[in-house]
RNA sequence: CGGGGUGUAGCUUAGCCUGGUAGAGCGCUACGUUCGGGACGUAGAGGUCGUCAGUUCGAAUCUGACCACCCCGACCA
């Protein structure tokens, strides 16, 4: 491709819309356009750079015998409605209706779907298992879209579907994909690890993210130097020290504390209880019920454990008037001591507390009485709970509970998500198949996807500095920029840049020539900017002595013989390319 | 959705407080001089000042509503 037959619009100056590395440069390089919030048109480099992605995915997919399909973005609502998730992905879903006032759904992912396709058309334990995978536009109603490509309401997934005959051949094909996962972020040129994570609203009981370490990432990743622990933070655990249990001490006393209606407040004088001897008491609505949580006062609640704990997806944070009414007092005063409740624990109100409350005396708790607390409160004898769970946050120092090395916790970028689905979706969609001992059993699922969009900007926001991107081979949009320093057709410089051109390109190689009459420090500028692997520069200075120059983005400018320029451009492919494979 | 902020040319912005009908740099066009790390000169093109309403003789500027975008929280690949 020569420079000016493309449109590559570089900016000098960064769009004051953009606010982390990677968003600045996509915009800079000239590799997308906004179009609206969350919405990016890809221009030619851009694209350029998102096939090969793909590409990557669509080989590591291939190799691991996943089958490529293509569904239909527009998907009718009954079969959302079917499996559950009309209303449980409500919030992500668009709708749109058509003349006829029917509504359907653009699709978020695609688990109804193909899983409505192997209903019809997997019947037997011969044709398991199958992978299908397809690389396909998605819309999500994110509540808020940031970062360009990072959560943007329309993006690029790679999303598969597998289905087995059982629970440990289903683990199988979850090891491989997690296999291919490991290989197709090493292949884009990412430092990425995987985490043990939450399964969300999709459901299952089994899942890994693929995590690439980035200060800007929206997601905090607990991991162990010792043994290798890593999670989610939303599934992270600990063996952080519950605490002696001892024998219930003296009877429940009822103290006043005007005023005071934090944690922090109550560990001040003159009451100076510590955090870790006070029991936080918070109240959620789950299926229109209050619930009452209960954690070391020091300790933070958990929003993903929650809804494994309750048994739900939806769950809120109950409002003050929801709070007066369920216990009787405002917020700073709430407790879950039996005789401060009205209504029978039980009897509608449930309450759950975190593991590390587990047999814990001497607590000091709300009073259910505006201004009052109440002292040596001992859970088993004062409080009647009805499960106990892991409803706490992870702190980082903590120590880790598989070696008890102390914990880190860093921000990361979430890029692809494995799942063991189970028979979630087989079971509601009629997804089975008559076995060997001729029983019809529901396929064991899993879902596997990675975005793909984010995957590239995840590259971009790993790998640039102060000049700009700094492309790893396998994922640049070209892999060469030829620079000749004068571009008159008949010069020698241009000459010898045509053919070297042609020359890479006979051997299959992507290159890009600048062709731009330009000043040379402008065509250097661009060419750090996008952040072309390897510049070819040919000038007439350098070219008197018989030489151009090979300069890698990352790496020093060496002078070479023209003749040289092939082979030495392929070793440094050959070298770059041995990643992975 | 709650909290905060910003809307002036393709991009970065000045002007707004104190009302008098818009200016710069980059980019773009032409010509000339330059030519190894974002050159310079001359001449140009390009603006419903986010939208609507109000106040006023007069609104980019003051008031109100709305819209869009950005940031912080919940959501997710």
């Amino acid at each position: 491709m020569f420079w000016t037959h493309t449109l590559i619009p570089t900016l000098k100056e960064t769009p004051a819309e953009a606010e982390i590395t990677s968003h600045k440069l996509l915009l800079r390089a000239g590799l997308i356009r906004k179009l609206s919030g969350g919405l990016y048109t890809f221009l030619p480099l851009g694209l350029r750079a998102l096939r090969k992605v793909e590409q990557i995915i669509r080989e590591e997919m291939n190799r691991a015998g996943a089958l490529e399909v293509l569904m239909p973005a527009l998907q009718p609502p009954e079969i959302w409605q079917q499996s559950g998730r009309y209303e449980t992905a409500a919030d992500v879903l668009y709708k749109v209706r058509d003349r006829a006032r029917k509504e359907w759904v653009l699709s978020p992912t695609a688990e109804e779907v193909i899983t409505t396709l192997t209903a019809a058309e997997i019947n037997s334990y011969r044709q398991l298992p199958v992978n299908f995978y397809q690389v396909s536009v998605k819309f999500r109603d994110e509540i808020r879209p940031r970062f360009g490509l990072m959560r943007a309401r329309e993006f690029i997934m790679k999303d598969a579907y597998s289905f087995d005959v059982s629970d440990d051949a289903a683990m199988v094909c979850y090891r491989k994909m997690y296999d291919t996962y490991k290989r197709i972020f090493d292949r884009c040129g990412l430092k990425n690890f995987p985490v043990e994570a939450d399964t969300g609203v999709i459901g299952g009981n089994y899942s890994h993210e693929f995590m690439v370490p980035a200060e800007t990432g929206e997601n905090e990743v607990v991991f162990c130097e010792g043994c290798g622990y890593a999670a989610n933070i939303e599934k992270a655990a600990s063996a952080a020290p519950k605490g002696q249990a001892g024998a219930a001490g003296a009877a429940v006393e009822k103290f006043a504390t005007p005023g005071v209606v934090t944690i922090d407040a109550l560990t001040k004088a003159p009451f100076n209880v510590p955090a870790e001897k006070q029991i936080k008491t918070l109240v959620y609505i789950a299926e229109s019920k209050p619930v009452l949580l209960l954690l070391r006062g020091d300790d933070q609640l958990n929003d993903a454990k929650l809804a494994g704990a309750i048994g739900t997806p939806t769950f809120r944070p109950a409002e003050p008037d929801e709070i007066v009414a369920a216990l009787g007092a405002h917020p700073g005063s709430l407790g879950a001591v039996s005789s401060t409740l009205s209504s029978e624990p039980g009897k509608g109100l449930r309450i759950y507390a975190d593991e590390r409350l587990r047999g814990a005396t001497d607590r000091t708790t709300g009073a259910n009485q505006d201004g009052f607390h109440l002292r040596n409160v001992s859970i088993d004898r004062d409080i009647q709970v009805t499960g106990w769970a892991d409803l706490r946050t992870v702190k980082a120092g903590e120590p880790c509970a598989k070696c008890g090395k102390p914990l880190n916790i860093r921000r990361a970028i979430e890029v692809g998500h494995v799942f063991k689905l189970g028979t979630k979706y087989s079971e509601k969609l009629g997804s089975s198949f008559l076995a060997e001992d001729g029983q019809r059993r529901p396929c064991v699922m899993g879902c596997y996807g990675i975005g793909v969009t984010r995957t590239l900007q995840a590259v971009i926001e790993q790998s640039n500095d102060a000049n700009g991107i700094i492309w790893p081979i396998s994922v640049a949009p070209y892999t060469v920029c030829i620079t000749p320093l004068s571009v008159a057709p008949d010069s020698a410089v241009m000459k010898l840049a045509q053919k070297i051109y042609a020359d890479l390109t006979a051997r299959g190689i992507d290159v890009i020539l600048d062709d731009r009459d330009d000043r040379p420090g402008v065509k250097f500028k661009d060419a750090d900017l996008v952040g072309f692997p390897i510049r070819i520069a040919i000038g007439e200075k350098s070219l008197a002595k018989g030489e151009v120059e090979l300069k890698p983005r990352g790496g020093v400018l060496t002078p070479i013989k023209p003749e040289e320029v092939v082979e030495k451009v392929e070793a440094l492919i050959r070298d770059a390319m041995a990643v992975g494979s």
